[in-house]
RNA sequence: GGACGAUUAGCUCAGUUGGCAGAGCACCGGCCUCACAUGCCGGGGGUCACUGGUUCAAGUCCAGUAUCGUCCA
């Protein structure tokens, strides 16, 4: 598929020379059809090699690397917004000259991942035990590959032109080498240590989980009021009422004050416990009763209060969510049951004061929504304070720009209160932590290698079972997938990645971490620009979900709308302001009309090139037409390429849609019509058809990076040069010289054709009435309007006379262009009293204007004090619709 | 409780440095005009949430109020 042109064209492999105007080769449909297109020219451009970067390419880098899906994981409208953005960029950038690398790949999302395959054990009557680890793991890896890469194809389907060849996988041999070399290093500086803390437990997992981690649900709760000793207070949690090891009330609360210090022994439904009351700030002295009881063990508050304290910490809930021995006569029930056990057993006893129900967010577990415990635990943390500071301060010098620019201080605020990281995860699916305990020496020994026996006493080693945190690994996604810990030619071109394209929801868990390590290990920052979209709403704007019901799933709207417009509806969505997006089938059509629209404008052009040389350019026949449409085209390159460069990627959608629909379909081709099939000279028509096939062209490659088939599916049917619009430059933005005369024409001209066909709207008229229609040119307007008269008769229907001398003829209808006036002849085509009630509409309107300009005018702060050119505009504005005004009285006077 | 955001046409939303309020959809009227009815032509529709302030000038800047949303605790 070579390059196409030169003298001797004739358009289309496949089309016969046909003369005149044509209803468009019956090869080409009437519609545009987008699934062949789509699966002709994905494969084609894979097979070119179009999506490979190399390290070596001289050209500038520009990477992206992609948020990797989950491997077994499937298409949602969140991957195909991010993914779209994603291509749109690196589209744009490939074709601007740049080596543009976008690097794919997944992760293996550690608890998701377990969760499901331990479901689909859990359907066989299985448990994981029963498997084994290897097993286990076998058995993960399995549904690995049956459902690994689904999610690639997918990507595919959507058009993502991803350098295939280098996918990469969290748990490949090339990115755990990473992990643990980052992890040692860690360790090695005293960032990584393991610590008794209380943390967030799920117990149907089995594992901890980070604050992230953790999702607030509100749930209805009874508080219930317990008395306690001398005291009384609220809590929602009674059954850890056994693991109370203290009270604490506020340090300024009077009505506590006397028992501060005591020990209290409280009796309880299984003997007394002994507690003592402590003042502590994190007590709200208005809430409840201001008294809190203290249980270390299961809270996060209370195990602070209870270590600034020196409380001692009672486990009474084991990691199985079952109550434990030192729970007494509950030992071994239902954390849950209990609650209700003890309250029943309690109010036997009188203990209980009152029950108030009370509404309050729980934590659950993020994967699957079981309530989570906090009990105390000994884990491996990430002391990630100081690597917070370092990307903060990056963010906060410009090194990294968030962007929208609300994003930066989302990310400032969650680096300032940072807390340590818990990186350990009691699964089986992850990156196991490279540790090994020497039960005799009681020491622990971190590696980059496997370690056989101990360093140290050569006795036998047990390895570490946690895994890490998945987000571990996927914080090193953007070096490790570039080859880190080795100095690898792909680092040194690529690295820092440009651009990281990402939904909120996932800046603290993902990017914060991303910029921690990256900083850290791979010595700069792992990206310039962080670009933040928002969430994919259904129509109403509520959150897709699964239990609601409302998910929509991309493929069948990449099935039923074809892709580009999928990516086009979604390109057109992305707001500058953190606004979520709202996807709806309205919206959806609209793009795949306006896919349609620029299918059928290619199809009249197509079907109009007959005799066209594209080597002879415009051969001096050029018409103000042909310059306006060109000049308009200049100012719409600009506008798409900032709005690309600053992410408005609506701004790029609407300024395209814009030009192509209004601009060039609307006016251009049906004024291009004019000159094709009555063309004044051969010149005329070959600069016509010139006009037509390159505007459309650079609207092509304008638009590929946004609906990249359509546009490469209409590129080869057009003269082009090069094998593909993917590889072919991205239009470069020029200034646009100023033009009066293709000024006067869209004021003339166009205006005059509006003004006629306002009349005609207004008055009822059948498009199929030709109006005769007289132009009173004012002063210099009459060359313009000799010269295009034609063409207003065609597009308005009208025939047309210019008479500079010309006077109102009896029952006509008015219009104002510029400083001229045209009359359009009512008589025996409609009554007059229409055009009497559309004047006087007109009449209010512009005495409306009148009015508030004069008042503006008349105010001296505004004349004095307002910027010259501003009160000229004013002042031009005045006497435009003054004299506007006058003619619309003098016409209606003339009516009557 | 804290932080952030939103409030503009019937709906969904733009509106960048303060200078004549915009788009798409929906609606109304007229058209199957030889690229497209996934279309063409025309039209109506807004006290820019509210109250004050700054300014010659406020949708835009400032303060407060109300309502809604998101995140954090």
């Amino acid at each position: 598929m070579g390059s196409r042109g030169g003298p001797g064209f004739t358009p289309g492999p496949e089309r016969g020379g046909r003369g005149g105007p044509v209803s468009g080769p019956p090869q080409i449909p009437d519609r545009y059809e987008p699934a062949a297109v789509e699966a002709r020219w994905y494969p084609e451009w894979e097979k070119r090699g179009y999506f490979n970067a190399e390290a070596d390419d001289p050209r500038p880098p520009y990477c992206i690397v992609i948020p990797p899906p989950n491997v077994t994981g499937s298409l949602h409208m969140g991957h195909a917004l991010v993914n779209t953005l994603q291509d749109v960029l690196i589209r744009m950038k490939r074709m601007d000259g740049f080596n543009a690398l976008w690097l794919p790949g997944t992760d293996h999302a550690g608890i998701a991942t377990q969760y499901v395959v331990e479901r689909q054990l859990a359907a066989e009557g299985k448990r994981k035990e029963d498997l084994g680890y290897d097993g286990f793991l076998t058995r993960v890896l399995q549904w690995k590959d049956e459902s690994g890469g689904t999610i690639i194809r997918q990507l595919k389907r959507l058009g993502a032109s991803c350098d295939w060849r280098r996918e990469r996988f969290t748990m490949d041999p090339g990115l755990s080498r990473a992990v643990r070399e980052a992890f040692v290093r860690l360790y090695d500086e005293g960032l990584i240590y393991r610590d008794d803390y209380i943390v967030n437990w799920c117990p149907r997992c089995q594992t901890v989980l980070a604050d992230l981690e953790v999702e607030r649900e509100d749930r209805d709760a009874e508080f219930v009021y317990i008395k306690y000793g001398p005291l009384t207070l609220g809590t929602v949690r009674p059954e850890t009422k056994l693991g109370d090891t203290g009270l604490a009330v506020h340090p300024g609360d009077a009505r506590y004050a006397q028992y501060v210090g005591q020990t209290l022994e409280i009796p309880s439904v299984d003997g007394t416990i002994s507690v003592k009351v402590v003042a502590d700030e994190a007590v709200d002295p208005e809430f409840g009763t201001g008294v809190i009881k203290v249980t270390p063990g299961h809270d996060p508050t209370d195990f602070e209060i209870g270590r600034r304290h020196g409380l001692p910490i009672r486990t009474v809930i084991g990691f199985d969510g079952k109550m434990t021995a030192a729970a007494g006569k509950y030992a071994g029930m239902d954390r849950f049951e209990t609650r209700k056990k003890i309250v029943e057993d309690m109010q036997a006893l009188g203990l209980i004061d009152r029950i108030e129900p009370y509404r309050h967010a729980v934590g659950v577990c993020y994967r699957c929504k079981t309530v989570v415990e906090p009990l105390v635990s000994k884990q491996w943390y990430v002391n990630v304070k100081p690597l917070a500071e370092a990307a903060d301060a990056a963010a906060g010098d410009g090194r990294i720009t968030v962007l929208p620019s609300n994003w930066a201080k989302v990310f400032h605020h969650w680096m300032a209160n940072i807390r340590p990281w818990c990186v350990s995860r009691q699964l089986w699916w992850g990156h196991r932590i490279p540790a090994w305990y020497c039960d005799r020496e009681e020491k622990v020994f971190v590696s980059r290698t496997d370690l056989a026996s101990c360093p140290s006493c050569q006795g036998a080693l047990r390895q570490e079972t946690d895994v890490l945190d998945t987000w571990f690994s996927s914080g090193l996604w953007p070096f490790s997938t570039l080859g880190w810990p080795e100095d690898t030619q792909d680092l040194r071109t690529f690295y820092p990645t440009a651009v990281l394209v990402t939904g909120y929801d996932i800046l603290t868990f993902w990017v914060a971490r991303m910029a921690m390590l990256g900083m850290r290990l791979a010595g700069d920052v792992p990206f310039r620009d962080v670009y933040i979209h928002t969430l994919v709403r259904d129509p109403e704007g509520q959150k897709m979900s699964k239990t609601k019901g409302n998910v929509v799933d991309p493929l069948d709207l990449l099935d039923k709308y074809g892709t580009d417009a999928l990516r086009f509806m979604l390109a057109s969505m992305v707001m500058p302001a953190a606004r979520d997006i709202r996807v709806s089938d309205d919206r959806l059509e609209g793009a795949r009309n306006f896919a349609n629209k620029l299918w059928n404008a290619a199809r009249l052009v197509l079907s109009n090139l007959d005799g066209y040389d594209p080597g002879a350019g415009t051969a001096g026949g050029e018409s103000v037409a042909d310059r306006w449409i060109r000049d308009r085209l200049a100012t719409t390159v600009t506008e798409v390429r900032e709005a690309l460069e600053k992410y408005r990627f609506n701004d790029a959608a609407s300024s395209l849609y814009q030009f192509v629909w209004s601009d060039y379909c609307d006016w251009y081709l049906e004024i291009a019509k004019r000159s094709l099939y009555r063309p004044e000279s051969p010149a005329a028509r070959q600069a016509t058809q010139h006009t037509l096939v390159t505007v459309l062209e650079e609207t092509l490659r304008l638009l590929h990076p946004l609906m990249p088939f359509i546009t490469e599916e209409i590129w080869q049917r057009l003269p082009h040069e090069g094998d593909s619009i993917m590889i072919a430059p991205y239009p470069k933005a020029a200034a646009v010289a100023a033009d009066p005369e293709a000024d006067r024409f869209v004021t003339l001209v166009m205006g005059a054709i509006t003004a006629i066909r306002t009349i005609r709207g207004e008055m009822r008229i059948s498009p199929a009435t030709t109006l005769n229609v007289t132009v009173k040119p004012h002063g210099s307007d009459t060359a313009t309007f000799t010269q295009h008269r034609a063409l207003v008769e065609g597009l308005a229907r009208a025939s047309v006379a210019v008479d500079a001398a010309a006077t109102r003829p009896k029952g006509s209808a008015l219009g104002v262009v510029g400083a001229s006036e045209l009359y359009v002849a009512l008589a025996g085509v409609v009554d007059v009293a229409a055009e009497r009630q559309r004047l006087q509409k007109e009449i209010k309107r512009a005495a409306d204007t009148i009015g508030f300009t004069r008042g503006k005018l008349g105010r001296p702060d505004f004349v004095d004090r307002a910027p010259a050119e501003i009160v000229e505009k004013e002042r031009d504005k005045l006497a435009e619709q003054e004299a506007l005004h006058a003619k619309l009285l003098a016409s209606l006077a003339w009516l009557d």
